[in-house]
DNA sequence: GCACAGTTACTGACAGGTAAGTAAGTAGCG
DNA sequence: CGCTACTTACTTACCTGTCAGTAACTGTGC
């Protein structure tokens, strides 16, 4: 019990101190959105003054901005190395993904406030949110193609970019309603059944009949 | 030009000014979000002070409420004492909303905006949210078996809620993806492709090969 | 092994702004 | 006149960002 929870022996280094931020920071703006939640509260959860957050980060904005760096590079660690995959393997990776993420609410719960609010006038997140859609859609339309290329067929750019936008979609808007009403929905399930929906459609090509016939 | 836009000849009655408050705070809420948005930025709308808002209404939180009870109004209204529709009409229906949205940039923003929000902690806006939702899912999944049964087969509740809750999804995610970037997704033609997908993997049933079989 | 200088990490106080809500007074209309 | 809608003026509460000062650590020369 030499210390115990005494505020602590030495101080941390810059790095550490920096990272403790960023993780108070991020269940902050995850749990209370980027407006909504304040510098004080991060602060006090590292055991700070609000003074001392600015003095890592110098505003606000630069704060968010390094939040959202960090979960890229958080995001990628836990590939480990491995590669982006491609192909079926990239719809396995969405699907697990799914899965990991229906234990890990407070991380949901970030990145759908944070896209959410993005939408907002003149939001700092807009951009960053935009981008990594971009990315997305491109990854997965070139994964949907190249799921068609392995069964025979040739699929069209627009197609796989319908597919992809719906893939992103349903998975956002599936996190969403999972995490109103967790009980309602199963987070991995559904998003499985409705990859699988959309790639089916995809690969069955736009000459289907279709199921909604125009009246 | 006796008035043109003079300030106004009479005072308009207690429920114009309602309306107008309403409106205003669609605009202001959807524009800026719950949070970010203030009672001046509404009242400034009106040409009142936010002291007159709240002479109205009370409160920010009781403004909201009304705002959100007010688009279920007003969205009823706009089916024009049609009942809602079911079985393939509701889809029909759906990717038709859809296409009007297109041209309604505001009101979906609103509608994302508010949602995304919605899942912060404590917001006011989620229980109507979630009951939304609830509700939605319900009356799609509905219709999913009586497209199903019209067809010959019969569907188990969970597969129709899955597909139900894919369905809302899927058109959420893609008006946040177009909010951000309206040339990369097109709204209408995604959201039909997205429901004519799920819809047919719903009637496919579960015995239907995986594209994506399990390693 | 220790003094001294320099750097870093922070605190505390405060400025400047904006928010919601309240209360008292006033203008217009039936 | 009396009701209602509204304004003006104010309170209370935050929030971001600045700044000066301080305490802790780090390196350097001896």
């Amino acid at each position: 019990m030499a210390d115990g929870s005494a505020p602590r022996r030495t101080r941390p280094s810059k790095a550490e101190r920096r990272e403790e931020i960023l993780a108070a920071a991020t269940r902050v703006f995850g749990s209370k959105g980027y407006h909504a939640g304040s510098l004080v509260d991060v602060a006090e959860q590292v055991g700070i003054t609000h003074a001392g957050v600015l003095h890592h980060f110098g505003s606000k904005d630069k704060l968010l901005w390094a939040v959202l760096e960090y979960r890229d590079r958080v995001d990628v660690e836990h590939l480990e190395g491995q590669h982006i995959p491609g192909g079926l393997d990239l719809f396995r990776h969405l699907m697990t993904t799914a899965r990991i993420n229906a234990e890990r609410r407070g991380i949901v719960q970030a990145y759908a406030v944070l896209t959410g609010e993005s939408v907002t006038d003149g939001h700092p997140a807009a951009a960053w949110v935009t981008e990594r859609f971009t990315v997305l859609r491109g990854e997965i339309a070139a994964a949907v193609q190249q799921v068609a290329r392995e069964r025979g067929t040739e699929l069209g750019d627009p197609q796989a970019r319908r597919a992809a936008s719906a893939v992103i979609g349903v998975m956002d808007g599936l996190q969403v309603q999972w995490l109103l009403d967790p009980d309602a929905v199963g987070l991995a399930e559904d998003t499985a059944f409705a990859i699988e929906a959309i790639l089916a459609a995809a690969l069955a090509g736009p000459e289907t009949p279709r199921v909604v016939p125009a009246r």
